[in-house]
DNA sequence: AAAATAAAAGACTTATTTCTCTTTTATTTT
DNA sequence: AAAATAAAAGAGAAATAAGTCTTTTATTTT
């Protein structure tokens, strides 16, 4: 459904999201938080800093965190600056021409699908994943014996 | 959503399925059909053959056709012989494990819409694709012009 | 039987995505 | 001011996906 990219932006911006009182996160806490590549979040980050749906600070105590209005940004948000928005309005077959008049054999229903998926990415604001961390509600990874077997 | 190589299997298949009376279809004719790599689509479908969701017969008048149990496959069959069954059963975010006892934080809500896909797929048979083509109903590839300025 | 046709098979190339490494820049603490 | 910390930047390697090419095998027509 998303790029591999596109899920570990999404799982590091609900990591800082979660953060208590909008606290500065490193990188080595995301990557601890969220168990991906160090080098790659950091770059994943530093593309949507760009696009200003994440805020940062070098320096000791620095890292990144949200402002107010990143905060009210939804997943779907983070999904189509890392993807694009051809999973919310690309055809289902690949087709360039794709429409009500030059519709695919199943563009009504995955039309359908497809923005039910965007309502559900739309709704996802990151304010809402604030404080839920260690609650034990949720998770961002595996379960830590199953990483430990897998990476040995 | 899919890979390329999925959206050219399902286009590939509804296109045989579309063919009057299961007449054998060659790979010349499909990738007519569909505007596709002609050696490509030879390989998915040999893909397909092998997993018996299409069969096929060599030498003159030979090609692709679907028997009484192929045409009744939904397009679900195909991309989980394709994909795999990672859209289906896998999490939205990437993670190994993520369930009910273990869930990501969009498990409940992408669950309900990776089903909605699923449901979606297993009611489009090929069957019903079948004796629509040319009745300019639907289409399988853009229209011409588009394609000629794209390629050059 | 020979020629023609069309899929099967497998090696190979190209493109894209994923991930790594090194250096630079900004900020803070000592 | 110097040392330490942490993100920014950019080049590049590795892995996977997408697409190509050539040869072989099966079947049919002549």
């Amino acid at each position: 459904m998303f790029s591999k990219t596109c899920e570990y932006a999404i799982r590091a911006m609900i990591f800082i999201a979660q953060q208590p009182d909008s606290k500065k996160t490193s990188i080595k806490e995301i990557v601890n938080g969220i168990d991906c590549p160090v080098h790659f979040i950091a770059k994943i980050l530093q593309g949507l800093g760009k696009k200003g749906l994440v805020q940062s600070l070098k320096g000791p105590n620095g890292g990144f965190f949200l402002d107010k209005k990143s905060l009210r940004c939804s997943l779907a948000n983070i999904v189509r600056a890392v993807d694009g928005d051809k999973l919310f309005s690309g055809c289902g077959l690949g087709l360039k021409e794709c429409s009500e008049t030059h519709p695919c054999p199943i563009h009504h229903q995955f039309k359908k699908v497809r923005n039910d998926v965007l309502v559900m990415l739309n709704k996802a604001k990151l304010g809402e994943f604030a404080g839920q961390l260690g609650k034990n509600q949720t998770y961002l990874k595996g379960v830590d014996f199953l990483f430990i077997k897998d990476k040995k």
